[in-house]
DNA sequence: TTGACATATTCCTATATGGGAATATATTTA
DNA sequence: TAAATATATTCCCATATAGGAATATGTCAA
């Protein structure tokens, strides 16, 4: 078996750099592709394929205009990844405070 | 180009369902490899594979005991995909706000 | 030292990728 | 209808998988 499909969900979506970038920038209002095409500095082709793997899991939708396709970004199908992380947040937490522990510790004992 | 390695980053590292499943069965407490592949019903070599991408890209730590290795989370590592979905979190709660009053606007219309 | 146990590595292969280049499709405008 | 604009698709290819099988490495116990 090869690795799992782009497509398969939004946590092998993601995993792709370009595509967080064009998350990113949907995030704060919808854009038509060559809008898209220009911000990132990515060929038509490219972003077009990236931006098809993104509607595959859901993570985009889509509205023609003429022409044009406008995309955005539909936020909650991103939830279950930060669902996830989200159940290792008290571990960091803990882990950041015993860190943080130690430092001043250190701080008392150069004292 | 092909696809980021999975050893690239956390992102990509996470993407596979049985990484994840690893982290969530470390996410109580340390375990040997042992343990590991009979929680996971995996065979043994494909879970030394995952982890040592787990451990390529910060996200397990180890531990050797005699001839047994401890694989426990580093939760920090975790992080950065927790802050990056956190940018969205606005926007699909904003989602699930109005899908909830078209909810409650279609109730007060049939009664 | 030898055998047993725990884990890691190597080799193999089918598969899916992302980018580049070229082209196809859809829609508007002249 | 033809040209122009906007976007999508196809083809090609180097590359990195994940799993299976076999084997190597490391550590302890007798």
């Amino acid at each position: 078996m090869a690795r799992a499909a782009t497509t398969s969900d939004a946590f092998n979506a993601v995993a792709e750099p370009r595509r967080r970038d064009i998350l990113n920038y949907l995030a704060t209002r919808e854009h038509s592709v060559t809008e898209i095409v220009d911000a990132m500095q990515m060929e038509q082709p490219s972003v077009s394929k990236h931006l098809k793997v993104l509607k595959g899991v859901g993570l985009v939708e889509v509205r023609r205009e003429g022409r044009q396709m406008f995309y955005k970004v539909n936020a909650v199908a991103i939830r279950p990844l930060h669902e996830w992380t989200s159940t290792f947040e008290r571990l960091w937490k803990h882990q950041l405070l015993r860190i943080k522990e130690r430092a001043e510790a250190n701080d008392a004992q150069k004292q």
